[in-house]
DNA sequence: CGATTACGGTACCCTCGGTAACGAAAGAGG
DNA sequence: CCTCTTTCGTTACCGAGGGTACCGTAATCG
């Protein structure tokens, strides 16, 4: 694995710099206005540096704009619907993020494309489902929720209207608009 | 307006010719495949021909790809899941039309450089959401559905489930899964 | 020291979206 | 039928961008 054997070793600060310029690219002119080039001057490289460190663009890119953990600092525990809440607003709120909106539109649009993409960006939101999975149990096990009631689908249905709310209508992301999902979603887990 | 004047007439037979070639492309390679030397290639015509009657690539895809109303067959009036689940299915089924399919990916992508797209397509849905606006009113007044439930809300939840589900998982849009997001719905519901 | 590896840099290929310029064709008015 | 006007379809081109080949050099390991 880690061959550390001989030759010159890849220069550390190159990758962070290339990560911090798409993230300042993305935040000011959008999907747009990340190219290579562009990503490469603002880094201090050159085109063929960054083609050693990431297949594609759309890699760099996703590495860049979701670079770990989804809402890690969840703190579930408390009434049903309150935590449903904090998993609707974290989630709204790290998708919301302008460097985060900015990529997303172009790297939907590249999953079909290079398909191991799609997996790494689900991946981001392991966290929460456990913490929500295991929520959702205890819940149902004390009788406060249906008991055909799914983390998975759950969590999948806030993500799917955080996603396509960024892309068509991000305006009306607004906190009214999270106590209207959340409240359809608990209504929907009443046992 | 109609200024029927002088000039020669445009030649019909080209528009669909390009919409036909589009809806090919997309169906055999994807959004990728669809390029303006390709349509006008497999058209029978040039790229000049189609910038004279589209403004720019995505449009034409857009028309190609939604030409009117989509799940315009729907008949509600049923038992209340019953109708919700028409609902998901005809959605589901509109969307994950190959040629769709193939064309969300990317159109979504430009909608933040082309706004009147993002106006036009969900304008779609116009006719799905004022039915289902007018027979969840009438289940409100019967008590069969709690007075919170709004129709946009709603169908606004389906519409995203389907979009990002086929541009994440397009694999897991089977029935099962028109019955439990029908399901989820149909409890959130519940009076 | 020699082998290896990655470095920075330049130059290049190819594809693609979009457009300028031109001759030909079709209708309107005489 | 002839001419004028308008738009036709076509060829050729531009600029931008993703991605790569090549080269001389620098750094690290054995």
């Amino acid at each position: 694995m880690g061959t550390r054997s001989a030759g010159r070793p890849r220069d550390p600060r190159i990758e962070q710099a290339a990560l911090a310029a798409v993230r300042s690219l993305l935040a000011e002119g959008g999907y747009g206005a990340v190219t290579v080039a562009a990503v490469a001057a603002r880094a201090g490289t050159t085109k063929p540096a960054l083609y050693r460190r990431w297949p594609a663009l759309p890699h760099l890119v996703h590495e860049a704009a979701f670079p770990g953990e989804l809402a890690g600092e969840l703190r579930l525990g408390a009434d049903l619907t309150t935590d449903l809440a904090g998993v609707v607003r974290g989630t709204r709120d790290a998708l919301c993020d302008p460097v985060a909106a900015a990529a997303l539109p172009g790297l939907l649009a590249e999953v079909s494309t290079w398909p191991d993409l799609h997996a790494a960006m689900l991946q981001r939101f392991a966290g929460v489902f456990r913490a929500l999975d295991e929520r959702l149990r205890t819940a149902v096990d004390a009788g406060e929720a249906h008991p055909d009631a799914r983390a998975d689908d759950l969590l999948r249905l806030v993500i799917d209207a955080v996603i396509s709310g960024v892309l068509l209508t991000p305006d009306e992301l607004d906190d009214a608009w999270v106590e209207r999902l959340t409240g359809t979603l608990a209504r929907s887990l009443r046992p």
